[in-house]
DNA sequence: AATGCAATGGTCAAAGATGGTCAGTTTTTG
DNA sequence: CAAAAACTGACCATCTTTGACCATTGCATT
């Protein structure tokens, strides 16, 4: 298996839904895993980033420290928020694509829905010959409507 | 023989019934059959295409693979029809709606991935200011993206 | 305080590990 | 022999891993 995936579940196990908050030592870390301490930082910035539903907070010097926060997830609330802010009149497609694995980590759609999502957004489904602008309103126009649709059918069984 | 067919057998036969996916190094599957990696590109390109039933999804980078999916019979071949013959490379909003429907009746996918999927293709998802013909192009992509994503997936635990 | 050192974490560019493409050459087929 | 199929190699794209060098912090010593 892959060093960052190994690392990145590592830290995923540690944030359970009790658990919204783990805080590491970065050279320890690497010392388990036998790497690199900077490919802690790979998997943080890959993996953990805002647009993935993290927030990171370090601290260097004697007693440093990384801590790593999931963002809040009150169901409804977070998915209008999702919706609106996130989303908007246009959104890029990889942050969009980071969205969907949002949505599935937090429970809000399952692996099927995802994938459905993830081919609509993707590059190859709208592959037009239009400005990029266009696409990524494209883009959130689709999210918000298979989001909404999530929300009135299938998110209700979840909450 | 030729490698070519070598190679189709080799992987095909890993393909058995009870395997309905198979993950392969590019490279090491050169090096066994002592040739150019590309040439795997080649067999994969002639003889693992959606229109043979499979499905080939990839990775690049360290850790990197192959994986190849293989469609139920029935599955693959009703859904290619639909693809090749109902969704062509442009698809009017109603007809595509229908398209939707058909394969929710037909056990292709279930209530909530339809419900995603006409959420997709509804006009407000597409209310864009380009010509009705590109929306039916692009309707026609975002239901071939997503139908591959179902036959990859859903589809072959189902048939 | 001021200084210096040890303990941390951060950055970034380079190297490594894979797979993809495509044009051109060789082989097979009709 | 001409067309189609098979094959190759050079070059490209993407993702991962590492290492050298930098920045920050706390603490011990002046």
């Amino acid at each position: 298996m892959r060093l960052s995936d190994a690392i990145e579940q590592f830290i995923k196990t540690m944030l359970t839904q009790a658990e919204q908050e783990v805080e590491l030592k970065r050279n320890e870390l690497a010392d388990y895993f036998n790497c690199a301490p900077s490919q802690i930082n790979y998997v943080l910035a890959t993996r953990f980033t805002p647009d993935h539903g993290y927030i990171i907070e370090s601290r260097r010097g004697g007693g440093g420290y990384i801590r790593i926060f999931r963002m809040g997830q009150d169901t409804g609330e977070q998915l209008l928020y999702l919706l609106n802010e996130r989303v908007g009149d246009a959104i890029p497609a990889l942050e969009a694509s980071h969205l969907v694995m949002q949505l599935e980590e937090r429970g809000f759609i399952g692996h099927c829905e995802a994938a459905l999502m993830q081919a609509a957004i993707s590059p190859q489904a709208l592959s037009l010959p239009i400005p990029a602008t266009m696409k990524d309103a494209l883009r959130a126009k689709l999210l918000k409507a298979m989001m909404m649709e999530v929300a009135r059918n299938c998110g209700a069984q979840k909450a």
